[in-house]
DNA sequence: CCGCAGTAGTTCGTGACACGTACTATTGAC
DNA sequence: GTCAATAGTACGTGTCACGAACTACTGCGG
């Protein structure tokens, strides 16, 4: 059926495989697939809301539920901003960092798996255009 | 921040940015996620329900409300299984294939795009490693 | 031919997400 | 001080996903 898979096709299968070990990887560390990019993008530092919804690519008011469950499972919590009485910041609790930790971990070796049968040369060129074309996108998954 | 992004990284960003560009050329053809990705696994052949449920990675009882959905909207259709009594088939409407069509066109437009930016030889070894890399994943976009 | 384990699909209850609209509180510019 | 703009939330609606329990049918072993 697909002698030759079009690149677009190909970006589409890496997505789809990507994303389902995004979510089965998350299902471990009891985490939805919305949480753990959430954890991801709060693992740099504390972040408003509005910011954080852009960086998430959701709506503001979709934030709010979702860091509500998530507070609500002590993951982050909400902290007053000091310079602006109307925002907010939401930061990781300890057992926040631990889960995004333990989601890291497990996610980034499943990741290498991906590239361990390509020879070290056609991966290293292969990172590098990657590289080059995620260069300007949010910063979704922090190193 | 990030000098030098590491291979998980940057896969993690480019399936989120192939992941929102989906859903938004999705949103302008009127398809969720779930179902432009159903209309795409149909677009080979009409399928049974676990073998749709196997290809885009949901459980049985999932597909039954996404295909109710799309079957209320006219997107698709339930035919009986000459062979099988218990089973059907879900076949894409005409005006499923319409919706197919125009959102593949689109998606396909705008992920090679993403390529555009690349000299020739860098993207084809680009696509030479990603297809070696999803050569075996399931055929959630058909070419 | 019968019984029965396995398979195909649905139903039901629950919870998570996502959206748009409308709202409150606060800020900052004029 | 007024007022538009911004930060965040509340609310109603619809979609999606899961697991467990259920019906209908198939195909195998006896």
């Amino acid at each position: 059926m697909e002698e030759t898979l079009s690149a677009a096709s190909s970006l589409v299968r890496l997505t789809h495989l990507v994303h389902t070990l995004y979510a089965d990887v998350g299902r471990g560390c009891d985490l939805t697939t919305a949480q753990a990019q959430m954890l991801c993008s709060l693992g740099n530092r504390p972040t408003g809301m509005a910011e954080l919804s852009a960086t998430l690519g959701v709506e503001r008011s979709s934030l709010t539920g979702l860091v509500d469950r998530a507070e609500h499972r002590g993951l982050v919590v909400r902290q007053p901003d000091a310079q602006d009485r109307r925002a907010v910041k939401v930061a990781l609790t300890d057992e926040g960092t631990d889960a995004l930790q333990r989601f890291h971990d497990e996610l980034t070796k499943k990741l290498e798996q991906l590239l361990t049968e390509l020879p070290a040369k056609e991966r290293d060129q292969f990172t590098g255009t990657l590289r080059r074309i995620v260069a300007d996108a949010p910063a979704v998954f922090a190193d």
